[in-house]
DNA sequence: GCAAGAGGCATTTTT
DNA sequence: TGCCTCTTGC
């Protein structure tokens, strides 16, 4: 009997053919995986806790254990809660599950990040929370002008206390799972002289009144959920016959208590996979306590550890061991590994950050002719305004690089706007969004007419839209605005009825266009107007991939990304926080200096701990390294518009010596030493020394404590707030086009990507100095520029 | 209602 | 220094 012919075929016996139906051979993903990897495979009963350190495999053996789970029969698809931090991980894991079983990775609808689980839990009983199964999730943005909003009614004093402070208290009550009523009675103070809890619950009515939800509600109100009702709690038990938990060491309180909630039932099957040396997101209310209490937690708990790594040489590995043994209250591991030593880590001395990018970008350079790939090596500082010294240099050398992170795609305002448009037109009654457009783009509507318009709907107790409708017939507002707000209202309503028989991404074509906002875009001369235009494009065309409007405006909040510029080899740079997970041949860690790296921010405001972070994002930026990293610090650096000075790193110090080869920039005059003497840094006193004064003499008008410094301010204009979550400058594209059109003559208007339009005032070969309208004078190399 | 200026202020940001 | 927010003046 041909395949084609049987009958059904479950696609697991299709998949397992090779080795689970044989039960003499092992099954073909076990092949390949070391011993532990083997174990944490095959751990299945009771809770477990594995401890995969840097490069160790982590992700295969994740995938590969749900894969044995489906493929012995233990469970169905359905029956596995897999929770991963980042819509990135879950797809990847989604991908690769897929790769190894099929289509039965389709099944598994509990498969995501923790919000948007809590998510689809929270619409099948919403009315549990107090809320329509089709409520509104609010992004930050949307959240904050709520806050403001609640802030600003009860006469609080916004400079006094800004809003995002409260933003920021209510975002941490409910990362540790807190509701208005379970606030400590000490914290209540905090905001407002102790109106912070009465806030919190007046932003709560609000926002139960608004049918919406913020991200850190999604796992509170879910966590109630499942508290409040015990045969809902019980169905979830008994359903996850597996869970597993990716990332553990990231978890905040809320999603502590969620997972326990779930995990308490017949089955305990909990799985969790971490690495306490690589929590870095503690500000953002991640608890490294959880994994280290696992075992506490979870009484008769495994702990697997991982500890092969398949990712570094010794030599990176062993610096990154001694750096981290520097913290307390760590699990433990120790990380190994097999082959040379490979390079040392090479730490160099700068003068300044301008001079460390310039070296940066020249080994850059030097490795890339010996064949490295661009795309192999990263660059990762601790605060992105390091980053424009990079961008600076490349530019300027013509180094194709793309900065990972920043603004997402749905963080901007264009998009936001769109979105706010058909969040109106599906549903009437969003209020957030309403006021977002009502007067975007300009239609003459003030505070004043908006002002009336929502005194108006509060009294009538209708949505803003509706309310619009109604004042447009009364004598409530001045013509001009009644007008305005009665049309406005009327073409909402006309757009909604096109909804139901035009193709969604059609009418978003159609939304932009009638509504004068993409009028409003090409009028705009800015530098980044046409790269919003091609923004809303993307927008439109990704809505392709939805069934209906309500089923995309239901995935953006929680899961719009766009995934673009990944192609061309280019140079990586971004954070050291953006890398977790990541990896590179070549890794650059610039601004290894006290007060920078570790942060003294950190420091001050969570002491040890905050020191212990920052020592771990060290070690998770060092362990991005395959082949070689390198570490420098500056003796200078302009910090807010001021210079100064620093000491090297606490850090450079904790790397083991054995490891580590020193490097001084010729700028440093007589090198540099003893910096690995904690206590006392040479580095510091370099200023007295004679080296010193014979480096400012040589450097004339490059003296920093002169404000002499050769650059100009690099501005970066607005096109950094409006930079794509992975931006690219096509480097290679248009120094080609330079090559063939070029020549250009001083007086020429010209475009540039980040500066906009300028006129060009000379030329000196390639390098152009245009007098741009809006970010002044800057030297270029012509191949950045078109003609206007 | 809007555009230009003054003052306050600056990390990291998975959702 | 340079950005964002709020105020002020038309």
């Amino acid at each position: 009997m041909s395949i084609e012919s049987s009958s059904y075929r479950d696609p697991l016996d299709a998949a397992f053919d090779t080795g689970a139906v044989t039960p003499a051979t092992e099954p073909v993903y076990l092949q390949g995986l070391n011993e532990s990897q083997r174990e944490a495979v095959q751990a299945l009963d009771g809770p477990v806790l594995v401890l995969a350190g840097a490069g160790t495999g982590k992700t295969r053996v994740l995938t590969t254990r749900l894969a044995h789970i489906l493929a012995t029969r233990r469970a169905f698809p359905g029956q596995i809660l897999a929770v991963t931090f980042t819509n990135k991980a879950a797809r990847e894991m989604r991908e690769r599950i897929g790769a190894l079983i099929g289509g039965a990775v389709e099944g598994m609808q509990w498969l995501g990040t923790f919000h948007s689980i809590a998510a689809r839990m929270l619409r099948r009983h919403a009315e549990l929370a107090g809320l329509k199964p089709n409520f509104t999730i609010l992004d930050q943005d949307d959240s904050l002008r709520l806050i403001k909003q609640v802030v600003e009614a009860e006469n609080i004093d916004e400079k006094r206390f800004p809003a995002r402070t409260l933003a920021a208290l209510i975002d941490n009550w409910k990362n540790r799972g807190l509701t208005p009523d379970d606030v400590p009675a000490g914290e209540a103070h905090a905001y407002a002289f102790g109106q912070g809890v009465k806030l919190y619950k007046l932003y709560q009515q609000r926002l139960k009144t608004l049918n919406a939800v913020d991200f850190g509600d999604l796992l509170l109100e879910a966590i109630n959920v499942l508290r409040g009702n015990a045969e809902v709690l019980e169905d979830y038990r008994r359903r996850f016959a597996y869970m597993l938990v990716d990332e553990y060491q990231d978890t905040n309180t809320a999603q502590y208590l969620w997972l326990r909630l779930l995990a308490g039932g017949p089955h305990n099957n909990l799985c969790v996979v971490g690495d306490d040396d690589q929590s870095i997101y503690a500000w953002r209310g991640a608890e490294i306590e959880n994994i280290l209490r696992f075992e506490r937690d979870f009484p008769g708990a495994k702990v697997i550890r991982l500890e092969r790594n398949y990712r570094s040489t010794p030599t990176i590995l062993g610096a990154a061991s001694g750096l981290i043994a520097a913290n307390k209250g760590r699990l433990g591991k120790t990380l190994w590994t097999e082959g040379d030593a490979g390079e040392k880590i090479q730490v160099r001395a700068s003068w300044d950050a301008e001079e460390e990018a310039r070296a940066i970008a020249s080994d850059i350079e030097s490795l890339h002719h010996k064949g490295q790939r661009f795309a192999e090596m990263a660059i990762l500082v601790r605060a992105s305004f390091q980053m424009r010294e990079f961008e600076d240099r490349f530019l300027m050398l013509g180094l194709p690089y793309r900065v990972i992170g920043g603004p997402r795609f749905y963080e901007r305002a264009e998009i936001r706007d769109a979105l706010a448009y058909l969040r109106v037109i599906a549903q009437g009654d969003d209020d957030l969004a309403f006021e977002r457009i009502v007067n975007k783009p300009k239609r003459g509507l003030g505070e004043a007419s908006i002002q009336a318009l929502e005194v108006h709907a509060r009294k009538a107790g209708v949505p803003l839209l509706a309310a619009a409708l109604e004042i447009s017939e009364t004598e409530e507002l001045a013509p001009k605005a009644r007008k305005t707000l009665g049309d406005f209202a009327k073409t909402i309503a006309r757009w909604h009825e096109q909804s139901a028989q035009i193709p969604h991404p059609q009418l978003a074509e159609i939304v932009l266009d009638e509504s004068g906002y993409t009028d409003m875009l090409k009028a705009d001369k800015s530098a980044e107007a046409p790269g919003r235009l091609e923004n809303l494009k993307e927008l439109v065309r990704s809505m392709e991939a939805y069934e209906s409007l309500a089923a995309f405006l239901e995935h953006v909040s929680l899961v719009m990304e766009l995934e673009q510029g990944e192609g061309g080899d280019r140079v990586n740079l971004m954070t050291l926080h953006a890398a977790k997970g990541l990896e590179f041949e070549t890794v650059f860690l610039p601004g290894w200096e006290e007060g920078l790296f570790p942060s003294q921010r950190t420091m001050d405001e969570k002491g040890t701990a905050g020191l212990e972070e920052e020592r771990r994002l060290a070690y998770v930026g060092l362990t991005r390294a395959k082949a070689r990293a390198r570490v420098s610090f500056a003796a200078n650096r302009r910090i807010h518009g001021s210079w100064q000075s620093g000491v090297p790193s606490r850090f450079v110090g904790e790397l083991p010596e054995a490891h580590v080869e020193m490097i001084a920039d010729e700028g440093m005059y007589g090198g540099y030493g003893g910096f690995r003497d904690n206590t006392a840094p040479n580095f510091g006193s370099t200023y007295d020394s004679p080296g010193w004064r014979r480096a400012q003499a040589a450097r004339g008008s490059a003296n920093p404590f002169t404000g002499g410094s050769a650059r100009g301010g690099f501005s970066e204009g607005p096109a950094r707030k409006y930079a794509s979550r992975s931006r690219v400058i096509d480097v290679e594209a248009k120094v080609v086009k330079s090559d063939t059109g070029g020549g250009y003559r001083a007086g020429e208007r010209v475009f540039h990507q980040k500066f906009g339009y300028g006129r060009v005032m000379s030329v000196d070969g390639n390098k152009l100095e245009v007098e741009f309208d809006k970010a002044g004078t800057k030297r270029v190399i012509d191949g950045f520029v078109q003609r206007a």
